[in-house]
DNA sequence: GAAAGATTCCTTTTT
DNA sequence: GGAATCTTTC
């Protein structure tokens, strides 16, 4: 491995003499180094970076390690689509996407006032198929007939690894190639970006560029597309924005402080919850009144959320569908429209429909009733945010004369990994009963059972993962075959560090996004009050970003003047310039900054967009405070600040960019590096890997305690789908673990197995554990309660301390009264090394190397 | 008004 | 362990 023979290199070049100076972490680091590229975020640097208080400090080699390669620096999502292939359109939402259409003469296309007409059939009607034609090639009976069903409804039963993409893909491919649509005739929908652009790939691959011209996008995308051209009608204007997450809890949070609410009370998360809930189930702040019930300060707020967001000329992701909705429900016309328009709808993973979007498909179904819906519901972990599993039961019933199509031969996993996911699963009820059976003969060499392993901790636990991956490593196996998937993100720590201390390079998917970082989000502030002088979401964010004096009074100011005169932030602050409501220092600082937004709109149609961009962030000086910044993360957010004036380049304009950016949050990092993936099992669905780590299979984590709480047995019930899900990921060969002790909120815990791990099938499981833990079922580790180890855990006896965890582990609260004396040398998170001047109870006095004379409570610092 | 310091929550999954 | 928020201090 050339990677690790470099880590073995750098190890010897840093000679363990340096190790006082540059700490532990500098070894990690090279770990970093040698999978450098990874778009994970690596904690284990950053806390790194964050205790070595200026950079001279750090070693050469770890520091060009953590700046150039290991610091977060997610890859730009769409990088791809400009670099491969210009002719494929990037996913679609309005921007580049719709203008590729045009160029397809679409005759609907997008802000047309077409005629309902049906539209001109080019060719002369449908024209038939070769049955060698070669996307037809390869495919079962089931799946032929899936695809080749085109006329009516179908319902497709696709259990786990049963081809269904196959399915989708070939049946677009077909109808396009039969003539049966013109491809923007066709709709197929999905979830995630991911499967849009999977599914986009393999119909190219297919049919050719063609395949540009189709409807394909996630449910978000193509209402955002649709809305476009319905905007009035909802009471926005047509350049409305979409509110990420964090946008949506500011307008939340102030409506609620408007409303005087309290926050205690009321957290706010927890009503956008509520919120979210009703627009999945297509409750309009209408029906929500008359739905009766005891939420009564819940719907007003929803109602006042709704009206705000209206103002705003913005709506949040739930409103996408809503609004179209709305739409179609009151203007017939419109509604007649899109129905005609639709030929064909291809649903994807059925299972996790909403209602609003169950509704949207039904009303867009209506005219040529030729909706092919493919989903497993054994398969449905999206409830929590509102997926129907009813749906798909209740197809038949919505479409009558459905055709209904089981693919039950798996074509992925060995036949223990298809008994044991069976049996497992056969604990749930309510199901429409599918049995996955081979689709392939395996080598009966090739052929092991599940394992299961019970360890002594989490830090173990990911010890042995790390070391089953060298194992197969060795033999060959490729990192990139290799999953790990855990019930939630926080899981991934431990793994994490693991892999850097060994080597192995890793990717963590779906972390922190690109897009939602800081600066990230600040700068698009920027850019978004440059492009909508309206946007007060983004004024009230930059205004004082960075500071210019304008503190809270003053936008406090700003805001009754706003809400007084009924103009937006900008124009109010522009008004108030002019009185001396303000103080003359924040009036000054306000004037420029109004001067400034103005001169940068005034360039919009002049200058080139991303040299805008840089010139904005210059200007406003807030690159220059990130600059100033002293603190670790700094530097890094200025290298992000610098891809996303890059970035901007693939883009017509400002308008265009902003308009991409709220779909596609994604942090897509490019998977031709040969590395394992550490993901969520939500994260995981759709994927396949030869071999699956699944480690936390234990009672409270997973099944997780809070689906158990709020659902009950039907918590039970999805918990169970997700291990099915995580079961069904592998190919070859499945490793479930679990721990006798996990550190959770930081205080250590004794864990029980999880009843999953009982309900795997005896036959096609090999159980092994840890200190005579043979089995690892319940009732045997009940029986090991009594080894001595495991009761010490139990007991909460201090637990050694790890070997691995030296100097940044302890860089937090020691035993703190009294344990400094003057001329004591000490270590302060932010302040760096120092040394203890005089103690004044808990309060010391600290001469820092770097920060100079402090006061500060002893639980902050450490001895050195 | 801003920053340091202290405290208090929360921790499932995502477009 | 960390984000978000509250309190204190300059």
């Amino acid at each position: 491995m050339a990677v690790r023979a470099r880590v073995a290199a750098m190890r010897r070049r840093l000679r363990m003499a340096d190790l006082p100076a540059y700490g532990w972490n500098a070894l990690l680091c090279q770990g970093v180094w040698a999978s450098r590229g990874f778009a994970s975020m690596n904690r284990l640097t950053e806390r790194h970076c964050r205790n070595s208080w200026d950079w001279d400090s750090c070693s050469p080699l770890c520091l060009s390690a953590c700046l150039r390669h290991a610091w977060p620096r997610p890859r730009w999502p769409l990088e791809r689509s400009v670099s491969d292939s210009a002719q494929v359109a990037p996913p679609l939402h309005g921007g580049t996407g719709s203008a590729n259409i045009r160029s397809m003469s679409d005759p609907f296309a997008l802000d047309d006032e077409a005629p309902a007409s049906p539209p001109p059939s080019r060719a002369s009607g449908p024209r038939p198929v070769p049955p060698d034609a070669p996307w037809l090639q390869g495919l079962n009976p089931e799946q032929f007939q899936a695809v080749t069903t085109t006329d009516g409804p179908v319902l497709v039963l696709s259990g786990a690894g049963t081809g269904k993409t196959k399915v989708l893909t070939s049946r677009l491919a077909h109808i396009l190639a039969s003539n049966l649509a013109q491809p923007w005739q066709c709709l197929a929908v999905t979830f995630t970006n991911r499967a849009a652009r999977e599914m986009k790939e393999r119909v190219g691959q297919l049919v050719g560029p063609v395949s540009d011209g189709i409807w394909l996008g996630t449910f978000h995308s193509l209402c955002l597309r649709i809305l476009r051209s319905h905007a009035e009608a909802v009471g926005l204007g047509g350049d409305f924005t979409v509110l990420d997450s964090d946008d949506q809890m500011r307008v939340l949070k102030q409506v609620m402080a408007e409303a005087h609410v309290d926050p205690k009370g009321t957290p706010p998360q927890g009503l956008m919850a509520t919120i979210q809930r009703w627009k999945d189930r297509a409750v309009t702040p209408d029906k929500a009144a008359a739905d009766g019930g005891a939420e009564g300060q819940a719907k007003t707020l929803y109602r006042a959320y709704q009206d705000r967001l209206r103002s705003l000329n913005a709506c949040d992701f739930g409103d996408l569908l809503l609004h179209v909705l709305t739409v179609f429900l009151s203007d017939a016309e419109a509604l007649a429209r899109w129905q005609g328009r639709f030929r064909y709808l291809l649903v994807d993973e059925y299972q996790d429909t909403n209602v609003a979007q169950y509704l949207w498909l039904r009303l867009l179904a209506q005219t040529h009733r030729n909706i092919c819906c493919v989903g497993d519901d054994d398969q449905s972990i999206y409830s929590w945010r509102g997926a129907e599993v009813g749906n798909i039961l209740r197809f038949e019933k919505d479409f009558p004369g459905a055709k209904v199509v089981r693919l039950e031969s798996n074509y992925r996993s060995t036949p223990h990994i298809l008994a044991a996911a069976s049996t497992l699963i056969a604990n749930n009820e309510g199901r429409l009963g599918k049995t996955l059976r081979p689709g392939i003969i395996h080598e009966p060499e090739a052929i092991e059972k599940i394992r299961t392993k019970a360890v002594w901790d989490g830090e173990a636990e990911a010890r042995m993962v790390a070391e089953e991956i060298e194992t197969l490593q060795r033999r060959g196996e490729k990192l990139s075959s290799m999953a790990i998937l855990v019930r939630a993100g926080f899981q991934t720590r431990e793994f994490e560090e693991r892999l850097i201390t060994t080597g192995i390079p890793y990717r963590v998917i779906g972390g922190p996004r690109f897009y939602e970082r800081l600066e990230i989000r600040d700068a698009m502030a920027y850019l978004r009050l440059v492009v909508s002088a309206a946007d007060g979401l983004a004024f009230e964010r930059v205004v004082n970003t960075p500071k210019r004096g304008l503190g809270e009074a003053a936008v406090q100011t700003i805001h009754m003047v706003a809400r007084a005169e009924q103009v937006p932030l900008l124009e109010a602050a522009r008004r108030l310039v002019d009185t001396d409501e303000l103080k003359p220092k924040a009036r000054q600082a306000l004037a420029r900054f109004i001067e400034d937004v103005d001169r940068w709109r005034s360039l919009l149609e002049s200058m080139p967009h991303p040299e805008l961009a840089a010139t904005i962030l210059d200007e406003s000086g807030y690159v220059d405070m990130w600059k100033a910044d002293k603190s670790a993360d700094a530097p890094g957010r200025v290298e992000n600040l610098k891809e996303l004036v890059a970035a901007l380049e693939e883009y017509d304009s400002l308008a265009s960019f902003l308009e991409h950016v709220a779909l596609v949050m994604e942090n897509d990092s490019r998977a031709d590096l040969d590395s394992v993936v550490i993901m969520t099992l939500h994260g995981a669905k759709g994927l396949e890997f030869d071999s699956v780590f699944l480690p936390g299979w234990e009672e409270e984590v997973f099944p997780h305690s809070r689906a158990l709480a709020e659902s009950g047995t039907k918590g039970l019930e999805e918990e169970r789908r997700l291990a099915y899900v995580g079961l069904t990921r592998a190919r070859k060969r499945v490793l479930v673990s679990f721990a006798a002790n996990r550190r959770i909120y930081n205080q250590w815990k004794s864990q029980l197995p999880s009843r999953f791990v009982e309900e795997l099938p005896e036959s096609h499981v090999e159980r092994s554990g840890e200190r005579g833990l043979h089995g690892g079922g319940l009732a045997e580790s009940k029986a090991a309660w009594n080894d001595p180890a495991w009761s010490r855990a139990r007991f909460g006896q201090p637990r050694r301390e790890t070997a691995a965890a030296p100097s940044w582990g302890q860089a937090k609260p020691r035993e703190s009264a009294g344990g400094f004396k003057p001329g004591a040398r000490v270590f302060h998170d932010k302040f760096g090394n120092g040394t203890v001047l005089s103690l004044d109870g808990n309060k010391l006095e600290i001469a820092f190397d770097k920060a100079g004379i402090k006061k500060v409570l002893d639980s902050f610092v450490s001895a050195v």
